[in-house]
DNA sequence: AAATGCATGTCCGAAAACGGCGAGTATCGG
DNA sequence: CCGATACTCGCCGTTTTCGGACATGCATTT
């Protein structure tokens, strides 16, 4: 049922995660095989939505695509779902604040809480977390480690 | 998928669950459906185990039976079900304490624990949690009520 | 300019409370 | 002297509670 696959970039390589009809995952620095709890989950690069990911994946590394059609499945919490569909509202090239961001969904005082949610999005780059930034420009964090974040701004064309 | 039952009986009526294939509580003064998260669950007194479980029960309350066959399934901690597969060795008629219990299980002084391990007991009667009383006689507590536990123990022939 | 305090959602670890007990004393009547 | 009852204290797994830590930002204070 769960299939992953390996991509490799300018970044280092990324781990693909699908439930066999929707991407469920997205990571960077993960342990080889995705999830431990091992006989749920077998590699195959072919399987459900995975080829059309990787190809994609790969024109935007490569420069030649700045938005991404794909089934995305995220798992969270209410407050978390607010968060990430937001997320996904920011533009190639575009970024927000995290103040910004917390008021767009209504929680104009949650700007930390975005922060916690943000860190916790299953589906990098996809859902573009790293097109948030302090209110004062700086970069602040990623789950990936800040010079991937660097990297991926500047790849859209930033600072 | 799960179903239930409701069967008449000389302590009052039982609400019988099944998952399909095993049966997964047995109840006494339980809230009418049985689990509040309804639409999940199905009244069907014919579907699964639950006619033959729902027959071998009037014959134990008839006095025509003393041990029943029938498939359980028993969710709960390691802790639990050590102790719930113990309480399925005490026979009819036969009473242990708590002490002696938790000495079966190797855990010599968790005597209290298992109490309360008992009174998470999911399947009433089946796993006979009412042979189980204080290493003085008393009987200490039942989660049905203790005027039910000493009607079982007497109907069982005790005291 | 730098430091402080507050608001916010979620997770995690520690600590405490809570029982369907039991064994060992103390007390009190017969 | 013997037995029954009452009280205290240790034991143990599970649940609940609580306090902190965070990918922040804004208003106040020093």
């Amino acid at each position: 049922m769960n299939r992953f696959t390996y991509l490799d970039t300018p970044i280092g390589p990324l781990l693909l995660c699908s439930d066999g009809a929707a991407l469920t995952g997205l990571h960077m620095d993960s342990p080889s095989p995705p999830p431990l709890d091992v006989g749920e989950w077998t590699e195959d690069a072919g399987a459900g939505p995975l080829p059309r990911a990787v190809r994609q994946l790969r024109e935007y590394f490569a420069g030649t695509r700045r938005e991404f059609d794909l089934p995305l499945r995220l798992e969270g919490t209410a407050f978390q779902q607010r968060v990430w569909r937001s997320l996904r509202e920011i533009r190639y090239g575009e970024t927000w604040s995290y103040g910004q961001l917390a008021k767009r969904i209504g929680n104009p005082n949650a700007s930390r809480a975005v922060g916690l949610a943000n860190g916790r999005n299953p589906i990098s780059i996809l859902v573009p977390c790293h097109r948030v930034i302090g209110a004062d420009g700086s970069l602040t964090g990623y789950g990936g480690g800040l010079e991937r974040k660097r990297w991926l701004l500047v790849h859209e064309g930033l600072h």
